[in-house]
DNA sequence: GCCCATCCTTGACGCAGATCAAACTTCCGG
DNA sequence: CCGGAAGTTTGATCTGCGTCAAGGATGGGC
């Protein structure tokens, strides 16, 4: 991960990649204007933790590059990760000071921070702000709750299909249009986070994994770079309806 | 359950049993009417269901009496809860025409319904509506997360205690203060609704609850009314930490 | 080049919880 | 009062995944 760039911050938000997806993007310029304002910048490195759960928290942003993930540690140790952070994605909750989760980043990472408390103000003044917070958290109840069914019902290998399908499509309505036929993209996850998101150990990913590689399900190239020969046979195996996610 | 009751619907907002926990809790004086003027209420009978998954819903609303619960079914017949709907908890989602769950009257229920299209338009335009739905649904992602841990990490005896935990502490905030000591409740589900809900079997439910109860975590009076002697205990059996819950 | 850390894979074995099966309790309708 | 349905409990057995253990790949630092 050894990253030359001195990253060059969009200082301006126009010219910011997640501009018409991130919370900011149902504001008019003068709104904007007033988000610029608060805002700054951050850079995190590959595994560095952004937030301890329980740890004071005074501000909120958004992803701008990198993955982070969200997770949730019992006493003795077990973790569970309730949430995988991308490019947009909103970090930490109006109104609470004190972090829920842990934040890691999986990647080196880019955030655009609003400070809390005149974030809250504008929340509360700028309803092209709020609207679009409540969509998005509204977005995120429900993936959160389809994850649920994962944890809750699927087999190891209907988790690995599950898991495998939702960043293959994120990754296509990200760079193409619809998810269909051949498919090509690198896990960002290790195995033992896969694990962690999935209610599995690092072992029985492992294993099943290799399952779906010897089955021709995904084709792997190295660790991380998964082709996909045929999505619709991944989604069967995923245990979806073959036509795929939520209805919207 | 043979109510005689026929239900007198309470017309008037002001004698609302949850006017301050429902999405209408911030509202002054003249937003209450605007919503007064929307709204309708519908009752049902336990065992109902409410709305299906894929069907047009035309209509958000709240609970106001009654419980209900939110699950997903897979193809095969699989089923995982992933709401449980208490007093002034929302129904349904604004922006989205289609039910992405199934709702079930888990007891006869009464709902205030508002009709889907004056109620976005007045979210558009009414900050105290939009706030409030902010803050329940972010509360409601943290209950999801939560829920994750418990299916994810959680073996099933410290499921059933987690379960537990949460009605009784549900209903002591109802009731009276703070939760300690012994406590008394009504299991609001049946063994089979808490499977769903906990990723078990009925059959693993069954015997966890009677392993709870010979080890003195819970005296059961009847198959559904539960007494907690030591809610500190059942905390401890849950696997959560003793002070217990999610930090505000 | 070699070493070491990190990540990954694979095997052997055991156990928590699923599955299959049967019987009990409660309660409502006739 | 009896019969049947729905819900619950309990037992016997099976199995998917966790646990423990060993070794293989990869890549960065020296």
């Amino acid at each position: 991960m050894l990253n030359q760039q001195t990253p060059t911050l969009p200082r301006d938000c126009g010219a910011c990649p997640i501009r018409h997806r991130a919370v900011c993007a149902q504001c008019e310029a003068e709104e904007l204007e007033q988000l610029d304002r608060i805002k700054y910048y951050r850079n995190f490195e590959a595994g560095q933790t952004i937030v301890w759960s329980g740890d004071q928290m005074d501000f909120v942003g958004s992803v701008v590059t990198g993955i982070a993930t969200l997770t949730q540690t019992m006493e003795d140790g077990r973790t569970q990760m309730v949430g995988l952070l991308l490019p947009s994605d909103f970090v930490g909750r109006p109104g609470r000071s004190v972090a829920a989760y842990d934040v890691v980043a999986t990647s080196d990472m880019v955030m655009c921070c609003f400070r809390k408390k005149p974030f809250e103000q504008l929340l509360s003044v700028t309803p092209a702000v709020a609207q679009r917070l409540l969509q998005m958290t509204l977005d995120e109840l429900d993936a959160a709750r389809e994850w649920m069914l994962v944890l809750g019902r699927k087999t190891a290998r209907e988790k690995i299909a599950s898991l495998l399908s939702i960043i293959g499509r994120r990754n296509a309505t990200l760079n193409l249009g619809a998810p269909a036929g051949k498919m090509v993209f690198d896990l960002p996850l290790t195995r033992e986070a896969m694990a962690d998101y999935l209610g599995l150990t690092l072992e029985t990913v492992s294993r099943q994994i290799s399952a779906l590689r010897r089955d021709g399900v995904i084709v792997l190239e190295g660790k991380r770079r998964v082709t996909v020969p045929d999505f619709d046979r991944l989604l069967d195996e995923a245990g979806d309806d073959s036509d795929g996610g939520l209805p919207v």
